[in-house]
DNA sequence: TCACCCTTGAAAGATATTTTCGGGTCGGTG
DNA sequence: CACCGACCCGAAAATATCTTTCAAGGGTGA
């Protein structure tokens, strides 16, 4: 590591302190040590900065000085004494200090979101969860089964998507992906059209089912007539063992986190069938490059005018 | 003193969002969400201070000017940029974040995706992206602002969502949620339809635009009209200084992570609005506890016979 | 091409920090 | 008991740092 706290503290008049390095969380230990050789004033200063280093650090010289009942020059003699260059370089610490506690505490967050929580905790906690929900899935993700699965797709003659309720709403997003980049998507959510539609599928078409219990009946019904017709199926679901595999020649599975009362599973699932259905996308991209990238800028092109002048 | 620059946010006609918390650890982000709406110079501030925290935050105003090859002005207008009220708090920040990453773990990996990638790598990338993406947005949003946004929800008469393309699909998914808990939404995709609908609403009534760029014109037109007829606005968007937000009387921020060839920006500013659509469910969920838990049993038992009886 | 507005840095102006300086207190000493 | 010296302390001057103002330069659209 570099030292980032090389730059010559500017004091070349003899100021001494080699020993001392800036220090950076052991502050209230060292408050502790110095205070029997500090003064009164300087004890007070010090206290209360150990006691509070987020309010001290907002604080400037003159502030400190006056809550503690003291000068700014006592506030400074009682930085130097801690051992930095001056009042500034102590702030800056203690700012460092405060992040750090703050950060320090987050790590506690039990993942359950209780009714009356504070909406900061709410964010905390759903983040969090997304995170978690995002890391399982794609270690839980059978890569073979996915490259199998981009393969398909990126020889498709035409692809069909089912998917109900928030799971539609995945099949729709990788529709949208896909024609962007010049492949023939459907995505189906009337259960009777995509039956319909299903029969027409064939050899090198491909069908994909999105379903987080793996029970939808309206999802599987498609799924399986289109496996009968010989397209190559593919189900994106958090349930690998459930009746949709049946029907699938691939198996993306997605990671289930726990869900409670205020978190509807549909919540946690659709994050990791998203990351799927990137992973689909980006793969297909990657295989069709040569026409994918033309039609990915065509497509940006296409779009600029709908967007009002931003500013620069 | 023509407020040019007034307080960064030239927003004077309905947007709030005054109180910006100085933003702790959400700085990387920040700076990304707004790279956009920066001249060269402040991009270079920018850039300077998001790359190297601990060795900015020891460096003067004076320093950091040099260093990036600007003036101690330009330095200060950023810092006002990035939600700071002047350079002083931004070094304060940045000290905090330091102490942060230090004590942490390694900053970042690049995750760029190549072409030739193979696939497990797309998808430890794309996991990890979103990750990073909730994080950011988590850590930005202004959560006096979706409070807000979420008790207008609450007591709404009727909300309607406005979101086109890939924002489209967030839309629908926040009003299948709100109408699982009862309330009565609508999601517009059709700019005509949008804004004919727009046109009903009334103090009370609540309309949620989503866009990214926050320059869709299709979107924010309706949001115009709604805010007009003195309905409660929201914005949900990835550039806080975008015309979008004139409209809006809540901006709620998504965090922007970088987009490249193979992974356009919509695939990325999905994950955090869907975050905080998840937000805003739970957090009238929790308002409106009394009616909502009910409901959503409601909703779970009677798609229950869809269901196909698993195995296990 | 011209007018306009935005961007930018230099320098003036305002704050904050550091240093200086002298009054005051305390303990020891004649 | 009075005196002396050392040290603690805060007010204010001196300095450093940060903020604001202002005018010149540069790009853009009419």
């Amino acid at each position: 590591m570099k030292e980032i706290f090389g730059n010559g503290n500017g004091n070349g008049s003899g100021g001494v302190r080699r020993s001392t390095p800036p220090a950076p969380a052991a502050l209230a230990a060292k408050v502790r040590t110095l205070a029997p050789s500090m003064t009164r004033s300087m004890q007070r200063v010090a206290e209360a900065v150990a006691g509070d280093p987020a309010g001290c650090a907002a604080l400037t010289v003159t502030g400190l000085a006056e809550l503690t009942g003291t000068s700014e020059a006592t506030v400074v003699r009682t930085a130097r004494l801690l051992g930095y260059p001056g009042y500034r370089d102590l702030r800056l610490a203690l700012a460092g200090l405060a992040a750090q506690q703050q950060s320090g505490r987050a790590p506690a967050i039990t993942t359950d979101i209780a009714v009356d929580d504070p909406i900061a905790d709410v964010v905390a906690k759903l983040a969090y969860d997304e995170q978690q929900t995002l890391a399982d899935t794609a270690a839980g993700l059978d890569t073979a089964q996915l490259g199998a699965a981009v393969s398909a797709l990126a020889g498709a003659r035409r692809t069909d998507v089912y998917g109900i309720g928030a799971s539609g709403l995945v099949a729709q997003d990788l529709t949208q992906k896909l024609l962007r980049i010049g492949l023939i998507a459907h995505a189906h959510s009337d259960p009777h059209l995509a039956v319909t539609n299903a029969v027409q599928l064939r050899a090198g078409d491909v069908a994909i089912a999105i379903t987080h219990s793996g029970s939808t009946g309206d999802v599987i019904e498609p799924l399986r007539v289109a496996f009968e017709r010989g397209a190559t199926t593919v189900a994106i679901t958090g349930r690998p063992d459930s009746s949709v595999t049946q029907y699938a020649d691939h198996v993306l599975t997605t990671s289930t986190s726990r869900e409670s009362e205020l978190r509807p599973a549909a919540m946690s699932s659709r994050t990791g069938q998203l990351l799927v259905v990137d992973c689909l996308f980006v793969g297909v991209a990657q295989r069709t490059y040569e026409a994918a990238a033309p039609a990915l800028a065509a497509s940006y092109e296409a779009l600029a005018h709908r967007h009002r002048n931003l500013r620069r």
